[in-house]
RNA sequence: CGGGGUGUAGCGCAGCCCGGUUAGCGCAUCUGGUUUGGGACCAGAGGGUCGCAGGUUCGAAUCCUGCCACCCCGACCA
């Protein structure tokens, strides 16, 4: 089975392509621009769902579902909105198929044309707050704190597994609120979820900052994102949480009745993550053995392997490993026996190094001599012999320091790849050699951005709001800049 | 949508330029045996509308035309 992945140094594409599918976690479909997930890789999708859901239900959220297809008319009523996202979508047109009378096959019947075309959702702003309108009238109806977990299509030119499908999976969480100050500060608190659950759960390290007016969401007033350095150097936007006045609201004409009897437009705001942060993921821990998964979201967290000569020793073996098993399981640690007997020990250790699982056991004739068990972990790929007596702790305390030290891997990583940087002539140098996030002056012009990336391919990634607020001078023009915004070539 | 490339067994490829036995190879699969502390070995077996549709020809994986799909590089984007 040739399974060599390409190296990370030579060709990076290749290299994250060559983990998402050796590792078993997706696969191009036949249906252009979109893919399989296979039950590996969704097991760990749905390790995410399910925290993200904790952490949204823990804020007050409820989840709820609308319709997939969405009335063109609906797209017309918000104009920046439509133009963000009218180029690239998936249009309903008929409802009907029939016999091709002209030979073989099927053809889509003229005679079954839609009076209005329907629009497969890039994203549900427009269909929700078209329903919020028959649900509020009052500000006894708010806020209103709804998620939806669901597919949306986006037709891109170009894709790739996770990071850019035609088709993906996410969440996007759709809130109404009475007042501004309410509905900014939603999703400056949602930003933040996202934010702890990248670096707690995912171990990918994220600068919390808003987006520039050239970046910002089709509709938004304002747009806060979280964004991660993956390890070739480029940035990558691993969510976004909107803040979108009124805008909706007066484009579906959404009023409440305020407390105090005036009528007024209500507040908004939308935030999303997706199927695209497993694609953060493989591109932030991967190594050339293939996939690290941080443990706490690796499906599997520990693999069982025993090494044999035959059916006495395997038999031996075998009541060792499923003590240790159970053991481990009663500290709700999640273990598989690997007892399969065609395939030889090392072949299966270098099939859960590419599947990352975060720590292997292996477990022979001489360790049931001298009473211990051979321990690898994935994220170093060292090996030590640990005493069985008492492995379920140490065990357990191995998951947590490995969590943390791919986390701090990160981060190092992270830090020692962002630069500030003074002048325009020192920031085409970086971005050209060593890619990286850069903190640099702007002078808060579309223009200057505009040129910037036009002679660097580098975006503003966000404006920070945590960090060094230093007035000074755009690397540009030198005109005043109120701090630095951070720059990176993109995903 | 522009530039480049590729479609041959489950996967990876050779064959095509210069048409000619029954279309090959590696991996995987199945059977039997020997193996098993870092990707095993030997022997045997199964598996193909050569992307699709036309055309040229006695004869097409190979030449011609059209179409389709996918990949890479740009532009666009979560």
């Amino acid at each position: 089975m040739a399974k060599e992945i390409t190296s990370r140094n030579e060709n990076y594409s290749q290299w994250y392509n060559d983990i998402v599918v050796k590792a078993g976690l997706a696969d191009h479909s036949a249906v252009r621009g979109c893919m399989v997930i296979k039950p590996y890789g969704f097991s760990i999708w749905e390790k995410i769902q399910r925290q993200l859901d904790d952490m949204f239900k823990a804020t007050g959220h409820q989840n709820a579902y609308f319709p997939l297809f969405i009335p063109k008319s609906f797209f017309s009523k918000e104009a920046s909105h439509v133009e963000g996202f009218a180029k690239e979508c998936a249009i309903v047109t008929h409802y009907r198929l029939k016999n091709d009378p002209n030979g073989k096959g099927v053809i889509v019947d003229p005679e079954a044309q839609l009076e209005e075309e329907l629009i497969v959702r890039p994203t549900s702003e427009t269909i929700i707050w078209n329903t919020y309108r028959s649900w509020i009238q009052s500000y006894r109806d708010l806020p209103i704190l709804l998620n939806q977990w669901a597919n949306v299509v986006r037709w891109e030119m170009r894709t790739r597994l996770f990071l850019r499908t035609a088709e993906f999976l996410w969440q996007e969480g759709h809130t109404a609120h009475a007042t501004k100050e309410e509905a900014i500060e939603e999703t400056i608190k949602m930003v933040n979820v996202y934010a702890e659950f990248a670096q707690n759960w995912l171990g990918i390290p994220v600068i919390v900052g808003t987006k520039s007016e050239s970046e910002r969401f089709a509709g938004a007033v304002e747009t806060y994102c979280i964004e991660a350095l993956m390890q070739d150097g480029k940035a990558l936007q691993a969510g976004t949480s909107h803040f979108l006045g009124q805008n909706f609201a007066k484009a579906f004409d959404v009023k409440f009745a305020s407390k105090e009897g005036n009528l007024d437009y209500v507040w908004a705001t939308s935030w999303g993550v997706s199927t695209r942060l497993m694609g953060a993921l493989v591109m932030a821990h991967s190594d050339d053995n293939g996939l690290v998964l941080p443990p706490k979201l690796a499906p599997i967290q520990v693999v069982i392997v025993p090494i044999f000569r035959n059916e006495e020793e395997l038999s031996a073996i075998s009541a060792k490993a499923n003590d240790i098993k159970s053991k481990l399981e009663q500290f709700g640690i999640t273990v598989q026996f690997d007892d399969r007997d065609n395939l030889k020990p090392g072949f299966k250790f270098a099939e859960y190094e590419m599947k990352g699982y975060p720590v292997r056991i292996a477990i022979g004739p001489k360790d049931l001599e001298k009473g211990t068990v051979e321990v690898a972990r994935r994220d170093l790929l060292t090996k030590e012999f640990v005493a069985q007596e008492g492995i379920e702790i140490y065990i357990q305390k191995l998951l947590q320091t490995i969590q943390n030290d791919i986390f701090n891997k990160a981060l190092n990583f992270r830090e020692a790849n962002t630069t500030s940087v003074e002048t325009y002539e020192e920031f085409k140098v970086k971005i050209e050699n060593r890619g990286g996030f850069i903190l640099a002056h702007w002078d808060g012009t579309p223009e200057t951005e505009a040129k910037i990336k036009e002679e660097t391919k580098a975006t503003i990634r966000c404006i920070p709001l945590e960090g060094n607020k230093e007035p000074g001078k755009c690397m540009v023009t030198g005109k005043p800049s109120a701090q630095r915004v951070l720059f990176a070539r993109a995903y």
